[in-house]
DNA sequence: AAACAACCTTGATATAGATCAAATATTATG
DNA sequence: CATAATATTTGATCTATATCAAGGTTGTTT
């Protein structure tokens, strides 16, 4: 059991051709069965900030994240909301048999979306198991991030929420953007004040302060509004709470 | 979109031969390849408390529980712990692909699970598709109804916990144990004050206190130490916050 | 039936994070 | 460049829930 350090993080990699993430490029998409997806793929942008489906409304595709960041949510009455999924490029939104969307789907930033009718793509997953399998992968690994995420909602402090979210974007996101120069993690945070408040279960204040606070002591640099440096990734890890060689293993 | 009340609610039924749930017993599991699982599948029985697999524990099964009720919780290092899974009847657990089980695993009332050695049920998966097509089912229900529970922990009140927690039994348990007469629903709380705040990401003393509320308000009655009897459903659904036609529909 | 253990309830107090309010950055606009 | 609009930070205060501490039930064992 191998601690990932940030040098040695692995990430997916999407296989342009097939609607669903990819360990690695897979070789079956040269096959001819996924050369139908062609047929029946868009792609769709929106800004940041627009509304890609409100909860409750028909849904009548699958899609997948290309560029951008996406996020799902739920409303309640009195409007009090709570982020319950974050999309980074590969992932998959949407439910194959369920006609409306169960959340709203928003982009957090400029976004671009790959989209399947979803008709013809339940046809092709049945005729196709390789892609069933393979979203029955991603929609294990949702759970357990699903699963992550309610500890840190149901038992972290404020300040762990922060430390757990910036290590946790940081991890996912680096792929992309990072580059790292003697364990210093430098990465753009694509998300609000408010959106970090609505998937931590906090308010905006509070996440205010505590950035503030990582901030002053030295665990955190802030570049601009939205660049973060971690100096020392894993001096971060430790405020997040997590059992420090749990979770990150390969 | 008709709003289930206690009388009209549907449930799951169980096939007995598949390994997994099926909204109706289905026809597929005469075939033969269903025959396989006899020889691969076995019962294990636990008493109450009893932990079945630790998290980070070898997990060789995966396995559907046939009675009884377990949970799976995260453990931090200090000790706070959160459930994040509680399985009923038919309920699955175990993932197809890993080796080592992520949560505790527990049952919280006296558990009859029906386990397959995961080899073989593997090895099934690949070659009967509908199964993983199930499987598939299962799991998008199961994330739906952990991003339900997000809500819960992030945004609401002690008071709309408990009302949620019992809202929540009463639909699943109430296929199993209840008479509805007038609108009365009478059923079994099988979890202790313990058990319930793990559940809810508050502290037992919280429990109690919200519980005896309610029942000063009559929103709920007590008999005995476990049973529940909830007067009028509807009442103590508004006490939940969730979206009074939203969520529970046919 | 007495004694014990497990579980539950209630009380007093402390505190983390919410709320209300304002000031300060940052970005966009005419 | 000035002005407005948006996003963020910081301060003062309040409150829901945690924490600490008894005490009461219920059920089990002998």
């Amino acid at each position: 059991m191998t601690r990932v350090t940030p040098k040695s993080l692995s990430f997916s990699q999407e296989c342009k051709d097939c609607p669903i993430r990819h360990r690695a490029v897979c070789a079956r998409c040269e096959a001819d069965e996924l050369n139908h997806l062609e047929q029946i793929k868009y792609y769709r942008s929106f800004e940041a900030g627009q509304t890609v489906v409100w909860a409750g409304d028909k849904m009548d595709f699958v899609a997948s994240v290309v560029t951008g960041i996406a996020t799902l949510s739920q409303t309640m009455e009195d409007g009090r909301r709570q982020m319950v999924g974050l999309l980074l490029p590969s992932d998959f939104a949407g439910r194959p048999g369920r006609e409306t969307s169960a959340y709203d789907v928003t982009a957090a930033t400029d976004l671009v979306m790959c989209c399947f009718r979803k008709k013809p793509f339940e046809e092709l997953m049945f005729r196709t198991p390789h892609i069933g399998q393979r979203l029955l992968e991603m929609t294990l690994d949702e759970l357990d991030a699903a699963r992550e995420w309610m500890l840190l909602l149901g038992r972290k402090t404020a300040r762990e929420k922060i430390a757990s979210l910036i290590c946790i974007i940081a991890r996912r996101d680096a792929s992309l953007q990072l580059t790292a120069s003697d364990g210093e993690l430098r990465f753009d945070l694509p998300l609000t004040r408010e959106a970090m408040s609505e998937y931590l279960g906090l308010t905006l204040e509070t996440v205010s302060r505590q950035m503030s606070a990582l901030r002053k002591e030295g665990l955190i640099l802030t570049e601009g509004k939205r660049q973060i440096v971690i100096p020392d990734y894993d001096l971060l890890l430790e405020e997040t709470g997590d059992d420090s060689d749990g979770g990150f293993l390969i």
